[in-house]
DNA sequence: ATGACTGCAAAATATTTGCATATTC
DNA sequence: GAATATGCAAATATTTTGCAGTCAT
């Protein structure tokens, strides 16, 4: 947990951000799970390290994040907003049945980026969200 | 507007959801827009023709007809759901300047969603959004 | 000491739910 | 007349805002 502090330092300032207790962990922790966590979940893995810590930094700390591009906030459930520890450009994938969210790297994902259409100038950001059910689910499934 | 209101009736019987006055305003409107309106724009369009609508009823509606594939909702804002009188699968594009939504027909979408990935066992749905600056504002821009 | 950051409480916003009434077949 | 749909009001949930206190340089 040391050395992911000292990495999120390190990325913090790279990207121009004061490095605060806070800032640090809430980075740190994006940077230890794949889950892509709620706020609540941020908070509640949190609280224990930082007692004193409030929803409203992490709303304030995450909203810079995200115009930093050091993570990245997900609408792909409605009801909740979820958090991302940004590397490369990928697409999302929600599980119906158990609701986790996974990463899916696609190769050509460029040539979507790439394309071209009357109404666009410029593209800054893509996401893609894909819906379906997991091999895990499909699998429990099978066994019941 | 009474030939669309006949269309649309058509496409709720077909789909078989009870075709009462309020669901095919609903549709009807959808599928005379490209706007891709939030509820209150549809609520406010809708309003002089229906004094009595509730939200509550165009929430009811808009879900219905998600659920049986009459309509689409669209997460690309988060701060308000969108709609769309969905008709074949497509992209959205975001201006980050004067908020509209555009559509975005690729080729190549179906390449995108057959593509095969460890995590997932089947793809019901795909939302693809895109953000950056329309050409329009960036007309718009050069000639300040 | 100054400016930036944090966190509490309150406000704003969006969506859902419970339930009574109305409508439709 | 039974089942379904509508709409009001209240509840829920989430995010934002205002502001006072805190921290770091």
């Amino acid at each position: 947990m040391i050395t992911n502090n000292e990495n999120a330092k390190t990325v913090l300032l790279k990207s121009g951000i004061k490095p605060t207790a806070q800032r640090i962990s809430v980075l740190s922790f994006l940077l230890s799970t794949k889950s892509h966590p709620t706020i609540d979940e941020i908070f509640s893995a949190l609280k224990k390290a930082i007692p004193t810590l409030s929803k409203t930094t992490l709303y304030n700390t995450l909203k810079l994040f995200e115009e930093k591009g050091v993570s990245l906030s997900l609408n792909i459930d409605y009801h909740k907003r979820r958090y991302d520890g940004f590397s490369k450009p990928h697409f999302h994938f929600l599980c119906k049945k158990c609701g986790r969210v996974f990463d899916i790297l696609l190769k050509d994902i460029s040539k979507i980026i790439n394309s071209r259409h009357v109404n666009i100038a410029s593209i800054e950001t893509f996401h893609g969200y894909f819906y379906g059910i997991c091999r895990n689910c499909k699998e429990e499934r099978r066994n019941i």
